[in-house]
DNA sequence: CTCCTTGACAAGAATCCTTCTTAAGTAATA
DNA sequence: TATTACTTAAGAAGGATTCTTGTCAAGGAG
């Protein structure tokens, strides 16, 4: 996500908004966040335009859907391997930079052709640190 | 999830016929799988209920709310810390009982506390690997 | 240059999943 | 068995996403 031009998609206007508004973007944002952002520069902007421009991009490989918000698709510009840090309060998410090795045996597998792994941790930011509420499950 | 009964709440045929259900079903039901699986037992019930019911056994510990399936919540009745290998065609999650040291250091942490954490391998199952199609992303 | 094809757009309808509201029902307890 | 608080069914409501439709713009062929 770094050039915003790409010969395998038309660019328009508002692909080149979009693509720019998630370059470098580490906030992961969802659908409705990026149509927010993006209101003011293009008010006739459609919320399904936003999701195909996803989907498209998604495609491409240019970015990454998480689903780390229940019910709620959020993207990440960032398609180095990497993992995230999932603040269970307000759902921010931080990039963590790690390579751990997660080995699997062909037992353990099961047939399945292993293509890609994910790590989320879960906790609490910084900010919402002060006022810890409820006991989370240690391991999903 | 191993007995049928509880102290903590109101025992009612519908929750002891959803318990049921999720003991030892490894499958990674949806509401709407448990609705449906139901469904000939209980035709009257509510798919609400479905959802209170998850909710009230979750906040108990006794299942653990999965997003891994985006726009979709799925349960999970096994509470021991396992990971899990899902299929990106038929979205089947296999259960895995591997424990990997995930070691993070105060910097990479950035504040955060930490409370659990999950892995989730991406792949093609079995079933599904006859006709692979898409190049996926390896980590997300 | 003009026609034609293709893809992208906006707008809103439709759909899916989940939560909320309300009135009626029922399990737990004494 | 009576009380009480919790649970239920039903449908409305809400949020997120997808689909449909008609319009429009870009690029290629003639």
């Amino acid at each position: 996500m770094s050039d915003v031009s790409n010969k395998n998609m038309k660019m328009t206007p508002q692909r080149i908004a979009i693509m720019k508004y998630l370059d470098g973007n580490t906030a992961h944002p969802s659908a409705a966040d990026i149509y927010v952002a993006l209101q003011e520069q293009f008010p006739t902007m459609s919320l399904a335009t936003v999701y195909n421009t996803m989907e498209t991009l998604k495609q491409q490989g240019a970015v990454v859907e998480l689903s780390i918000d229940p019910g709620k698709k959020r993207f990440d510009p960032n398609t180095q391997p990497h993992h995230h840090l999932i603040c269970i309060k307000c759902k921010t998410v931080l990039d963590i930079f790690v390579d751990f090795p997660l080995p699997l045996s062909d037992r353990e597998t099961g047939g399945f052709q292993i293509l890609g792994n994910r790590v989320d941790f879960y906790g609490i930011c910084k900010t919402c640190g002060d006022t810890p509420r409820e006991m989370i499950q240690t391991n999903r």
